[in-house]
RNA sequence: GGCCCGUUCGUCUAGGGGUUAGGACGCAGGAUUUUCAUUCCUGUAACACGGGUUCGAAUCCCGUACGGGCUACCA
């Protein structure tokens, strides 16, 4: 039987990064064994509904490379894909679980129960209160019909015997024992129509043909409840596999990464810009950060998972090729923002500078600066060594887009004496007289030029860097004049003869 | 509180009865480089604690502590 796997989130608001990692981990391991990768929007809850949401994790996906074999706008041979729109789907189910005495229609309200709650924290609805709650358990049935018809409001509950075990046999934390006593019977069929997640999920799972449960830890407690409904629901034999995946942690302190952390530690939890509810102040993502997609997917891919090897660079097809469940581990990792920074380096050092130019235009374009894909394949190339994020190709190399406006006046202090003045004149003519500005050809001959002259490189580089640059940081100085071009280099190396003179004068 | 899950350098992790406990990030130092960076080398630093089992335990078992998740007509 093929694999098939599903992400299933909740347009709640952004995805965020765990989010991803679980989309990213049921992405390899389906494509790791031929199979499918499912996208299921899980919108049954009308309340928490926050339009964009959807489309922003299908932005997201796409983005980062993950697309769906079957989703709500591929769609696909067991659609819709869209919970909200499958809802005579569950309550035909949830009927067939009323019809065979595994579930039960509750007709205590919210309220009744959160008073229950108050009085007594430990309330569970379950073995122990059911048969003393407005239920059709132990209501006369003319009266819970007579309810049910007037409708009154109502829920469809699990109907759960105790005193069973539930045995889960996970595929990363291996065997789970859970005493059906201890479960609540929870609510499979809300007032509203709308399936709860556990119905819903386990009749799309098992509709959808899906063979591998990959989600998050906060679901390992509700499996019980889930193996229960494929029980209760006769789909035992075909019941997928499950795997819990840790959480990702705050970076430091205690709990999960959670979406304040992103403005706390000045990291993004999101792939891509959220604009942030009800007065919330947006998100940068990822993607806004200057992050490239495989370096995020290549973090967080070893965030909790550990190939053999001690390879750490993967590409996708790499991480299909090394993906496997039960290298995935049982505890939570922490959130490294130093790890992601540098696996973006590598990435960025990797990649070739026509790709990067294309990534740095929009930048280049926003600034005003010039951003011809020429020149900005020249500025990736001499910077991709040199940069964090790809902002750091605009914001780090300014120099090579607008002219020096501040000098490092101490390196100038250091280096710089009066009567070099002719001899700078002699390199500025050698600059503007050179017939190659192709880096190589360019040092070459300055080179030459400079040995004619006598004139030292230990004493003149930091001058023509100066003069290209204004710090001491960046590229080599004949990359920078290359990429310059033979105009600029030479009104760069004559506004700089001003200044250093004009320095030692004041 | 109850139920469930976890615990190896600061962080991500490898290993899993006898190892100098390995790698990566970070940090520190060095080499290369006309600068910065890259690259390379070196260093720093860990088996939560207590009991067992065993010739031997970081590794197996039990407790404790700590951390995490769940405990909604949310997912």
């Amino acid at each position: 039987m093929s694999v098939r796997v599903r992400f299933a989130p909740s347009p709640t608001g952004a995805l965020h990064i765990g989010g991803v990692r679980t989309a990213l981990y049921n992405y390899l391991f389906a494509k790791k064994n031929q199979g499918q990768f499912i996208l299921r929007v899980e919108d049954t809850d009308q309340t928490r509904y926050v339009p964009g949401a959807e489309e922003y994790i299908v932005e997201a996906l796409e983005w980062l490379g993950l697309q769906a074999d079957e989703s709500p706008a591929k769609g696909g041979p067991h659609g819709p894909y869209r919970q909200s729109e499958r809802k005579d789907l569950y309550a035909q189910y949830a009927e067939q679980l009323l019809q065979a005495g595994k579930a039960y229609y509750a007709f205590d309200t919210p309220e009744e129960l959160a008073a229950l709650r108050d009085k007594e924290p430990n309330f569970t609805y379950n073995h122990s209160t059911r048969g003393q709650l407005r239920n059709s358990l132990n209501l006369p049935e003319a009266e819970w019909r007579e309810l049910l018809d007037s409708g009154a409001p109502s829920v469809v509950r699990l109907l759960i015997e105790p005193n069973q075990e539930i045995l889960i046999d996970d595929l990363i934390r291996g065997r789970v024992v859970f005493q059906s006593s201890e479960l609540d019977d929870k609510v499979l069929l809300k007032n509203d129509g709308m399936p709860t997640y556990h119905l819903a999920n386990i009749v799309d799972d098992h509709l959808m043909e899906i063979t591998h449960v990959i989600r998050g830890e906060e679901w390992l407690s509700s499996t019980a409840h889930h193996v229960l409904l494929y029980e209760g629901l006769g789909w035992k034999d075909t019941m997928p596999q499950f795997a819990h995946l840790p959480l990702i942690l705050k970076p430091v302190g205690n709990g999960k990464l959670s979406k304040r952390d992103g403005a706390k530690f000045g990291i993004p939890v999101f792939p891509l810009y959220w604009a942030g509810q009800e007065g919330e102040d947006p998100y940068d993502g990822f993607r806004e950060a200057g992050f490239l997609p495989e370096a995020v997917l290549n973090f967080l891919a070893l965030l909790g998972w550990h190939p053999e090897g001690d390879q750490e660079l993967f590409t996708l097809g790499e991480l299909i090729d090394a993906f496997s469940i039960e290298q995935i581990n049982k505890s939570g990792a922490r959130f490294d923002y130093d790890k992601a920074k540098w696996f973006n380096e590598k990435y960025i050092q990797q990649m070739n500078p026509a790709a990067l130019a294309r990534l740095i235009q929009p930048q280049a374009v926003e600034k005003g600066y010039r951003s011809d894909l020429d020149f900005l394949e020249k500025v990736a190339a001499m910077m991709q060594e040199r940069v964090t994020f790809i902002d750091g190709f605009v914001d780090q190399a300014y120099y090579l887009f607008e002219p020096v406006k501040t000098y490092d006046e101490g390196m100038i202090g250091k280096k710089w004496k009066p009567e070099l003045a002719p001899a700078f004149e002699a390199l500025t003519e050698a600059f503007g007289a050179a017939d190659s500005y192709d880096a190589q050809a360019l040092e070459e001959s300055i080179k030459v030029f400079m040995e004619k002259e006598e004139l030292k490189p230990g004493a003149i580089f930091p001058l023509l860097r100066l003069a290209f640059a204004g710090t001491m940081k960046g590229p080599a100085i004949f990359d920078m004049a290359a990429a310059l071009g033979k105009e600029e280099t030479v009104n760069r190396l004559k506004s700089a003869l001003l200044v250093f003179n004009k320095q030692l004068a004041g």
